[in-house]
DNA sequence: ATGAAAGCGCTAACAG
DNA sequence: CTGTTAGCGCTTTCAT
């Protein structure tokens, strides 16, 4: 395996200026340049990460923490930051958050503090005060993506507008009966996400002077099972059947359609129902929804933390966009009889 | 940020003693170990990982390729490799091994040159000739799931068994026109999986002394999209609908489902539908699957890459198991009138 | 079982 | 712009 010094002197020049003129640090006159590079190209030579990592204090490497893999969200996430990384050169390395404390403990005292990464991506990760600090301590570049962590710049949506965009597509259709599906308590706990999304149903219901009905309000897991389950619920009460539904995710509100559907009900005509994330499946079961991006908000954590590890500027939180993408799942709600 | 000498001298050994002590390797008395390791804790000391990668050449960290992030069994075969190697003390570094030809390069001849990883997991992948040569050329233990590289270690379901036994689950109940839904020539060129399902398959016909009918075989892409499109035209076909699919992934089989509830047709009643994976919406389409496990594949990857690293023994391809899960989406065909 | 010391392969002053 | 050289923080002989 060719070293440095094996292309310094292939190049007729010092290991110094190889390393400069590989790294792109410092001044390297064209010709030498050249030299280095042709000489690397043909020995195969490339930089040993731990020697330069060493000796810089440099990784090219950043942690990124999830919560869980396998999911549609943070998968997606996942993919847009490693995609944006690689493109940089950089190398993501991964590590998954679970509920385990062992676990996690030693993600926070161990696996982070092994100088391994330059910086840290956490997507939608719940900490407890002491991995805040622990976090804080690497005294590295930090960002956030989707959940807001205490000190952290964060890249989020804004739920509350998301579901006051979908509750009011179902509001200005005419609907005035329109169901809610949102976390359990349980979920809650993550982030806050589906109170949020509550508050936003509940201010677009408000700004169209709809009382807000709690038995039009149910909570569920965010998939697709309870979403049919509770559902099921909603639509079958006989003298409280709201018209439409917000769910507060596709999975939930692809869920609330095959309910419907078990239920004999014609879509949209007699129920019309919106979700949250534009899930890969929302298409293909024509579901009008508000759509996020979350590959685009991997990419964009990666170019916060780039312009942060160069220290162009320091990372700062920020909102996504969204966008209602209306399909066939929404109408005028049935005409009173 | 206390480095070994710190250690060494807390604990009034020498840096060497620390190291041992630390890493395990090499005779410490155990008084010098209690010493170095509550010297350790005090100081939060923890080993740098390029300095201890540089001067011992090992990285505890593991290189993983993965064609697509987002797809739930690629994303279920990375938790399972993920959390294996963080029980072993190991990093995950994720490589996405997209078709761009750049990027593949740049992945072979940059990343995975950089000394950043002892090993290598491939999951699914298909590598051309000079890549597969690459990898090889890093001289390092090398595993692969899901797809055959030419001298890798790999394990595998049996996919001709897998299709073999849900055909033939369909045959027992007594149906005769079975229709399959396979890969299309595009898809093919994915290690065959596709064809040797479809093999398994014609073989569970063959068995059963019944004609392969190539009117009751479509491809698709593997989407439940794509499954739903290609089952209408199956079971639209007025004079040789099949009474039974077998579909060669969950979500094609569920895209099946769908297809047949559009047409007003009762299931299983009417037609019995199989899949393969035990996909995360198996259970909630009372999907009758054969099951693989990608999560366990993970990790079983990971075990033996472990012993390979350990030079306990080399990898060597193995076959996963397989199993069939019975559950509402079969039953014997309706009686003929 | 332990310590001294020589690297591991590169980067970054520093001097020129 | 370029070369010399002293580390970066650990591991691992080699003595003892």
């Amino acid at each position: 395996m060719a070293g440095i010094k094996d292309v310094a002197r292939a190049a007729g020049v010092s290991v110094a200026t190889v390393s400069r003129a590989l790294s792109g640090r410092g001044n390297v006159s064209p010709s030498a340049l050249a030299a280095v590079q042709q000489a690397a190209h043909d020995l195969g030579y490339v930089v040993s990460s731990t020697a330069s990592g060493l000796a810089s204090g440099r990784t090219r490497n950043i942690g990124v923490l999830v919560p869980v893999i396998n999911h549609w969200f943070y998968a997606s996430v996942l993919e847009g930051i490693c995609t944006a990384l690689m493109r940089e050169g950089y190398d993501t390395t991964l590590y998954q958050l679970t509920k385990d404390p062992a676990q996690r403990h030693q993600i926070f005292s161990d696996f982070l503090q092994r100088q391994r990464v330059d910086a840290v991506i956490a997507v939608n990760v719940e900490l407890s005060e002491t991995e805040v600090v622990a976090l804080h301590a690497l005294d590295k570049p930090l960002v956030g993506v989707g959940g807001p962590l205490p000190g952290v710049p964060t890249l989020q949506v804004d739920d509350e507008a998301v579901s006051a965009l979908g509750t009011a597509h179902l509001l200005s259709l005419g609907h005035t009966r329109v169901g809610y599906i949102g976390g359990s308590s349980e979920t809650d706990v993550d982030f806050r996400v589906p109170s949020h999304r509550r508050i936003g149903y509940e201010r677009a219901l408000a700004e169209a002077g709809i009382d807000l009905d709690e038995a039009l309000c149910v909570g569920a897991d965010f998939t697709m099972a309870q979403g049919y389950t509770v559902a099921k619920q909603l639509l079958g009460n006989p003298d409280a059947r709201p018209t439409a539904i917000f769910a507060a995710s596709d999975e939930m509100a692809i869920g609330a359609i095959l309910a419907a559907r078990d239920l004999g009900m014609q879509l949209p005509r007699e129920l019309s129902v919106v979700g949250v994330d534009d899930h890969e499946l929302a298409e293909f079961f024509g579901l009008t929804t508000i759509r996020q991006l979350p590959h685009e908000q991997g990419e964009l954590a990666v170019a916060m933390l780039l312009r942060a590890i160069r220290k162009e500027e320091p990372a700062r939180a920020h909102t996504l966009g969204h966008e209602l993408i209306v399909r066939n799942s929404t109408s005028r709600p049935p005409a009173d009889h």
